[in-house]
Formats: C-alpha cells, sequence, structure tokens
DNA sequence: ACCTGAACACCGTTCAAGT
DNA sequence: ACCTGAACACCGTTCAAGT
C-alpha cells in the first residue's frame, strides 16, 4: 500500500501504482481524508517511546519523533492539522504523552490542554517547513528572510532590525528543541499540582507509565 | 479586490468576480500563493495595538486579534503557514510583539525565537479549527471527539478515558488563551534578562512601543 | 456483486493568437 | 503592448454500464 513516494498522495497516483482505475478505490475509502488519516496512522507505529532518561527527555525525544514522521511527509502533516487523527497509533501517543505529564508534576487540566499543544506544534512546524523547493527558487528560498530584514527601514521597526542576528539564528531542531521546552515549562507553570521537586509519584491506575516499560508499546 | 466572500479564492473564482478571463491576472501577480499573500496582509491592516493594559494583556490581544483574521479567513492561515508572510502589516504586528515581549522581560533570543510562535500557534488553530462543515454531517462533527474518548478501553488508554472530563473541556477562546498563558511563561522562563517584576525599563530605539500610540498604528 | 471507463466539476499555469 | 480563449496537465467524486 504505501510505496515509495508518500509526497503527493492523491487518489489518482494510489490508483495508478495498484494499477487499477481511480474510481475502484471508492469501494475502500470513503474519500481522500480517510486514505490520508490511514496512512498517517501506520506511519506513527515507528514512533516508540524511549526507555532512557527523565520525564523530559523522554517526551521530548517522543514528541520529536512524532514531528520527525510529519516533517517527511507534509502531505500527512497537512492532513493532521485539518482532521483530527484517531488511530490507534496516534492515540497511543497521546496516551503516553499524557502519562508523561503528569510525571512531570502536570495536573489534570494542564495535562490534557497541554497535550493538543505538543502535538499541535511539531505539526506546525511540519507544514510550515515543507518547502517544495523547485530548483530554480534556491536562491530566492534561502535568501528571502535574509534580505528581507536586511532591506527595513530601523526606524519603523527598531525590534526587528535590532533583533536581526537572533531572528535568523537557530537551525531547524534547535528550535523544536528550545519550543518544545518553552510548551513545557509554560504547562508546569500553569499546573497547581505537585511540584516533580518531590519523589515523582507513582500514578495510580496508569500501568504504561508507572513501572517502566520493557520494550516499544506497539510494533503493529 | 477584496469581495465578501473570501473562503475560497481561487485563480478562478477571482477572475469571475473581475469579470475577467482568469489568465489575465498573472499580468499582475506571479501565481496564486503572491495573491493570497496579498490579501492576507490587506485583512491584517484591522490588526492592532490595544493601548490599555499591561504588556501581557496588550500581547495577548494583539495575537489574539490576529488569530481571529485568520480564523475568520482559512484559507489564508494554510497560506501563511506554508509562506512566510513578509508584507508591511504583518511586519508591523511582529515589531510590536517583540517590543512587548521585551517589555515583559524577555531576552533578545526568547523574544526573537519567540515571536514565530507566537504566530505560528494561532495560525495552526485557524486552520485546524476550519470545519467546512458540510450541512449533514453535524452529528457527527460534533460528537466525534467525544465518541472516540467515551468508547475507548481504560486498560490500554488509562490517561486518556481518566483525562476524558478535562480533554473535552474549554471552547476555543478559553483554550487559546490558556495556551498564550503557557507560551508567555515559557518564554519568559527561558529568559535570562532582568525580571520584569523590575519596573520595566525603557526600550532605547524603540519608538512605537515606548511612548503611547495615539491611534492604530496602521489603516493602510 | 464487484469493478471501471467516462463524465462532471473543478483547479493552476502557459501561450499562441487576436485586438 | 496588452489581453484572452483555448489548451494542458492535473485534481476528487459519482455513476451508468459492463463483467
Amino acid at each position: 500500500m504505501r510505496s515509495e513516494g508518500l509526497d503527493r498522495v492523491t487518489m489518482r497516483r494510489i490508483a495508478a501504482v495498484l494499477d487499477t482505475g481511480h474510481a475502484s478505490l471508492y469501494v475502500y475509502v470513503r474519500d481522500t481524508e480517510d486514505v490520508h488519516a490511514q496512512i498517517l496512522d501506520a506511519l506513527l507505529a515507528s514512533v516508540a517511546l524511549n526507555e532512557t532518561g527523565g520525564w523530559r527527555e523522554r517526551l521530548k525525544a517522543l514528541v520529536t519523533s512524532y514531528g520527525e514522521v510529519l516533517r517527511n511527509h507534509p502531505e500527512m502533516a497537512r492532513m493532521a492539522l485539518s482532521t483530527q487523527p484517531d488511530g490507534p497509533n496516534f492515540l497511543g501517543i497521546v496516551e503516553q504523552i499524557l502519562a508523561l505529564l503528569r510525571e512531570g508534576g502536570a495536573d489534570d487540566r494542564a495535562a490534557a490542554w497541554g497535550v493538543d499543544l505538543l502535538l499541535l506544534l511539531p505539526t506546525a512546524m511540519a507544514v510550515e517547513h515543507n518547502v517544495e523547493v523547485h530548483p530554480a527558487d534556491e536562491d530566492d528560498r534561502l535568501s528571502d528572510m535574509t534580505d528581507q530584514v536586511g532591506d527595513l527601514d530601523p526606524q519603523q521597526y527598531p525590534n526587528i532590525t535590532g533583533l536581526r542576528q537572533e531572528l535568523l539564528s537557530g537551525n531547524g531542531p534547535v528550535r523544536s528543541d528550545w519550543s518544545l521546552d518553552v510548551l513545557l515549562d509554560g504547562i508546569l507553570a500553569r499546573s497547581v499540582a505537585t511540584r516533580p521537586t518531590h519523589p515523582p509519584r507513582q500514578i495510580g491506575v496508569d500501568g504504561s507509565a508507572a513501572h517502566p516499560p520493557d520494550r516499544q508499546p506497539r510494533n503493529d
């Protein structure tokens, strides 16, 4: 089903790969969205919880891994923004993030609302960095922001021109990592629960996070 | 140029409104992206800095206003994700956010990297909540998440089912507001600059934020 | 029953041919 | 010079007609 090039996943391309008429696909799926959702969840099988490190490291690695899948398949990221994924692998990721947030000291509300942010951010970044470079436009693409900021009037935009260095600094991974820390700090700051300086409390009903999991919980 | 229905902005629709052939548009614009970018910046003229309240209130109101424009025009939000806007009105918003972040005590890096997050989040939310409801699907749309969570196995997803209440709580504006606070707390937490408990320092070169602006800074 | 070719209603972009 | 109709290369979805 999933061939090599998953970039432009359209009904007619899938049909071509499967050597069939494009109309036949509608026997198996409801519409394009349905196809994309199913493909995304299949891809998410590779996103697994790392078992080393503290809750924060594990959480960041998990979300980063989720973001990498989306960045490798921008079409899927676009879809994930429009329609809330609900496949088993996606729900498994949600479950693990919730467990880790609680382990980090987030209260119920912060964990519940925070998981949305933690998933939304890498999705948006994946869509954003889908450059779709046309071979000839390389120069334009690379220098657009640089030129833009350089040519601005310091009188009109004192902060933009003043912060030029920092606005352009940092590559993708560094910024992503920083952004995750911002979210985690913010989520915990809005939690009224016990701070994680105390020994991390056992999470009552939660089996998957309380005792260390032996392996990746799902391999599909 | 901008008529009433800005939902599905396509070349051919624009041409129809203008009573001309769709090919004629390419005399004035380079491609569809270009049209969308120009329309977005025109729409952003209505996003203005409020002059009442502390830096945090003003910043949140500004970003919320930006998000409302995008939520009213999901097509523009989608475009803003793919291609970095660079119109004068957009840059004005960036400038003001930077000034407010600094006023709040963010250091250079936190302000520069933070502004991206503060703009990315409402953009992603606007794309996300573009329901595009087909009249008959109302029931499905409203209950999809609810049913989903209700039917889950508590053994397999203890945290999701356990936090069911909070996962579904909060309407759009409340969640957006909470998310903005999360970002601001996180951004400030990662700042090494002087904390804002000190009297808010004057921003040296920055005229637009230092003394209160008389009106909306831009009306196009 | 299952599959499919053709058709319908759209897109964005290009370009030769008109005025 | 400027504009435009037609054409090209795509989409998603439907459906009558075939096997």
